[in-house]
RNA sequence: GGCGACGUACCCAAGUGGUAAGGGAGAGGUCUGCAAAACCUUUAUGCGGCGGUUCGAAUCCGCCCGUCGCCUCCA
């Protein structure tokens, strides 16, 4: 490995050093969203930080195997385990099949990820394709002790598990002493929670058990799926903050009793999104769903604003903050466009070993960025790097400075690294477009000069706005020469 | 009520004991037919407030104010 990567572990509640269940592998299962409505900004936080992680462990050399599950069993939307289920109720809505609903909005969550340049886990797991693994989790469970049945409901018993709240903090007592829900009298203890539901006549989704017909509970899919993945033991599980408790800590519970080994080694939990500084909501309004975010803004934008503030850290969307962080991402793309123009070779390689020093510093560079990105994922860190870097290469050229084809092509090979395939702020796809667009472009550029040259600056700048209205940016150079670059 | 975070310039945001990164916006300048881009200069004696520890604190401790999250489905 090239460095060591230190992390912020929720379990111990510091930065550890990470080291593998087994050497040069990493093991991660985060967990997905339930497709019963589109992402929204927040499932967009989440899944383009973990990506960035996961691209960095395998930057630094590690085989990664990265799982993140559907959760297409509906759950419940109210407390105490009652209330309708959300897919259900969607598919009611519509009158649908409940799968119909998980479908469509399946589709609607990868479609919008994949815009965001998050890579598409190595494994989609769905709670539905393991109904097998998680009845059969249960009744480990059941048969050790852990859980019990109870009109056809099996709960996990919390007071068989004293390690219940290491990962929230929370006490059992404080629990029950805070509990603002009805506590259903068949739960031996107010904490219990539900690994398996009885299916009440007209609940549409239903698989048969020992316990009767009925359905998994909702921690339970996470525990049977991360494991059937990568292991009673593996490296890594994140998620969202608001899932610390009591998703994850009813993961650690029903994993940890039924193998009676450690589950996870290193917990992450990403902050969450606040929209103009409060929660989004339904009721609010100020509910900003991808497709939404996506109306007003670039989807490569997006997700530059979130990786500019740290995963642990809330991020505040608004309007105003987005379009900043789009300005700065324009410059950063337009160091690029430069390096092409000064000849760089688009398929040119960087050896991180051998980096140059002079006249700019990327081995400096290099080791300030990968420090950053070492240290708990500081993204915003290592965007600093990048702007620091971009002003060395800029004031270079923009002196007058000369810049070698070689040394342009590394410059160039060097961004496209860090800032493209690491952090994902850079699309992949050429600046400069097809050829034969590119020809026209080129075309146009010079009939451009033909009429400054006649002083026709009307002309001139008719072609450079009617150009811009298509996406296509003029520049003109000291040397009389004009370059372009394609902004859309 | 219980638990946990956070509060850094006009906006966004790093920094967890050694004297305030970075981006946006603003101001001035260089270049240019004009633009655009780029570069240079500039914008917090101060990091919510008040105390304390220390040679030294945005960073540690205490109290207060404010915001957010969790305790109930949630990324």
């Amino acid at each position: 490995m090239k460095t060591d990567i230190y992390l912020y572990n929720s379990l111990t509640r510091q930065k550890e050093k990470f080291v593998p269940v087994e050497e040069g592998k990493v093991g991660i299962y985060v967990c997905g969203p339930t497709v019963y409505n589109h992402s929204h900004i927040g499932h967009g936080k989440s899944y383009v930080s973990f990506d960035a992680i996961v691209r960095f462990f395998r930057f630094v050399g590690y085989r990664v195997l990265y799982i993140q599950n559907i959760t297409d069993v509906g759950h419940l939307t109210d407390n105490a385990d009652e209330g309708d289920d959300k897919i259900e109720k969607e598919a009611k809505k519509d009158r649908v099949n409940p799968m119909a609903v998980v479908e469509t909005f399946m589709r609607s969550y990868f479609e919008n990820v994949d815009k965001l340049g998050v890579g598409r886990p190595d494994i989609s797991p769905r709670a539905t394709g393991h109904i097998i693994e998680q009845i059969e989790l249960a009744r480990i469970l059941v048969s050790h002790g852990y859980a019990y049945e109870a009109g056809g409901n099996v709960y996990f018993d919390v007071s068989k598990f004293p390690d219940y709240g290491k990962l929230s903090g929370k006490k059992v007592e404080d629990l029950i002493a805070g509990a603002r829900i009805d506590v259903r009298g068949e739960k031996h203890n107010p904490a219990d929670f539900a690994i398996w539901k009885k299916a009440e006549a007209g609940h549409i989704m239903r698989w048969p058990s020992p316990w009767g017909e009925g359905f998994p509970g909702w921690h339970l899919e996470c525990s049977a799926m991360s494991m059937k993945y990568l292991g009673n033991s593996f490296d890594i599980h994140g998620g969202g903050l608001d899932n610390q408790f009591p998703h994850h800590e009813c993961e650690i519970a029903q994993s940890e009793a039924a193998t009676g080994k450690p589950f996870v080694k290193y917990w992450l939990h990403n902050n969450m999104v606040t929209v103009n500084g409060t929660k989004m909501s339904k009721s609010l309004g100020n509910f900003v769903t991808l497709k939404d975010a996506f109306m007003k803004f670039d989807p490569t934008t997006i997700r530059f604003f979130i990786l500019q503030s740290h995963y642990r850290s809330p991020l505040d969307y608004s309007d105003e903050a987005v379009e900043g962080a789009g300005k700065g991402l324009e410059r950063l793309k337009n160091v690029l466009v430069q390096l092409m123009d000064l000849g760089a070779d688009e398929n040119a390689r960087v050896d991180f070993e051998n980096l140059p020093e002079e006249p700019v510093n990327l081995r400096r560079y290099y080791d300030e960025w990968l420090a950053a990105m070492a240290d708990d994922f500081n993204t915003p860190s290592a965007i600093a790097v990048l702007f620091e870097m971009l002003k060395d290469v800029n004031s270079i050229i923009g002196t007058g400075g000369v810049v070698t084809v070689a040394l342009a092509s590394v410059l160039y090979a060097f961004t496209r690294a860090l800032a493209g395939d690491v952090l994902g702020i850079i699309p992949a796809e050429s600046q400069h477009g097809r050829e034969v667009e590119t020809d026209l472009i080129r075309l146009m550029i010079e009939m451009r000069a033909d009429a400054r040259k006649d002083k026709n600056f009307k002309l001139a700048d008719t072609i450079r706005s009617e150009l811009q209205k298509i996406g296509v940016v003029l520049e003109d150079k000291k040397d009389g020469t004009t370059t372009f670059k394609v902004s859309r």
